[in-house]
DNA sequence: AAAAGTTGTCCAATGATCTAGACAACTTAA
DNA sequence: TTAAGTTGTCTAGATCATTGGACAACTTTT
């Protein structure tokens, strides 16, 4: 990859290395358990210092990506790629929660008498007060996903204290009579974290999240959730249900 | 956001700066035509020096997403961000390419007597060769996606040459015979690109991209092509079809 | 015409990253 | 036990990013 250690790109050396290195690794090329070159000649291969392989090492440990043992070199350590499934019956805990350890943790909720106008259109607020729900999805331990839920308020009362209970946005939604609902359209987009959503998802700054916008509407197609969800890239793949129902 | 420019984070404080302002562009805070703030009022934003603020000024202007005016100021350049239907009727030239200007463009292509496993098992290979293709695919002007084609070589005979004359998958299946098709799985997920896929896209390092990883089956069920997408985050957004067909 | 506001260019000083090499601590294989 | 191979730690110097400031070139407002 880099071949000089110049690179006006913006990226320190260790960096671009750390993230070539973890791309082989999520990307299946270097397996759980499997060794990882030495440092020396990951040094040779991307021509720097090893000193510089070391920086881009010990950034992948502290991401628990891989560990080093002193003496017998430096091994991937265990990992999952999570499949989210993505259909017009999504539900969250269904696809990605169906796990061992999982939680969903919600880190704030509010009444918002004035939500954002995209918002307000999509849910067809009509002047109406919003709810706002920002949940963290934790699989295995690690942060997955960071939601950014919007329903009508007076439609979903006590929301927020049944997912406190639950951690389900669906058993919740049930608690307040509403029993179905279905996926009416989802878009998904990629970028770099902000700050903000690294610090919440206990993210190096830099790191990629994968964005979707969904909307659930009701049986009779009633807009029920705006929901906006950032997915750690390195995490989770999409699974885009194409016969579905 | 950065606040200090020490910053141990692997990326210089100009480039945080530019994914910052780059982030609030293709969200829609700034419209097409608008005056971002003067580079005073953003180095006292972000707590560096203005000449640091130039620099990542000049990373999005590279990129022609604003465009700096002496005496006057810097503005938000035209820019739009594409919608990329994927559903069970997907075509790529149907959703992206529907544009004035728009083209793409053979950049290789090969019998592989040995495919990599994942690919042999998906198109059901069972031994028999398959077909590369690498395309780009161009709209106004700009790289949106670059593309790894893989079909059965012998079920798709002479596939390049009628791309090259044809710019589309889809009219040079036709031409050797195929006239339907439809989308079976679809998986998203997001990293930085490679170095060799930022040169494809001509992209500074260290950009995102969205990768879809597809097939395709005949009518009756048969695998017909496997596809593997690059997308530049920054330009494209992926529209999920639920209520397809 | 003048003044204020904005981007463009340059230079020197400072601080952070990277290189370079040596050696210690530990593991594995001979 | 020994030797070879590997990661951990440290120091000094070189390279590059950033600061800080001054001034030029240009546009807009007064």
């Amino acid at each position: 990859m880099t071949t000089q250690g110049r690179s006006r790109s913006g990226y320190t050396a260790w960096r671009l290395i750390a993230e070539e290195l973890r791309r082989e690794i999520v990307d299946g090329k270097r397996a759980s358990g499997a060794k990882l070159p030495t440092e020396g000649e990951l040094a040779e291969r991307f021509g720097v210092h090893r000193n510089t392989v070391r920086h881009a090492v010990a950034a992948l440990a502290a991401e628990h990506l891989v560990v080093s043992r002193r003496g017998s070199g430096t091994f991937v350590a265990e990992h999952t790629v999570l499949v989210h499934r993505i259909g017009a019956r999504t539900r969250f805990r269904d696809s990605l929660g169906r796990r061992d350890s999982n939680s969903a943790r919600l880190l704030d909720s509010a009444i918002e008498p004035e939500p954002p106008a995209e918002i307000g259109e999509r849910l067809a607020l009509d002047g109406r007060p919003a709810l706002r729900l920002e949940t963290l999805q934790i699989v295995g331990g690690l942060p997955i996903t960071r939601t950014t839920h919007w329903f009508v308020a007076d439609r979903v009362p006590g929301l927020a204290n049944h997912f406190r209970a639950t951690e389900s946005i669906t058993l919740s939604l049930r608690a307040v009579g509403i029993d179905d609902y279905m996926r009416a359209a989802t878009t998904v987009s990629a970028r770099h974290a902000t700050v903000a959503e690294a610090a919440d998802l206990g993210l190096p700054r830099g790191s990629v999240v994968l964005v979707t916008r969904s909307l659930d509407v009701l049986a009779d197609g009633t807009p029920l959730q705006v929901g906006i969800s950032r997915f750690v890239a390195d995490r989770v793949e999409l699974d885009i249900g194409h016969a579905d129902l």
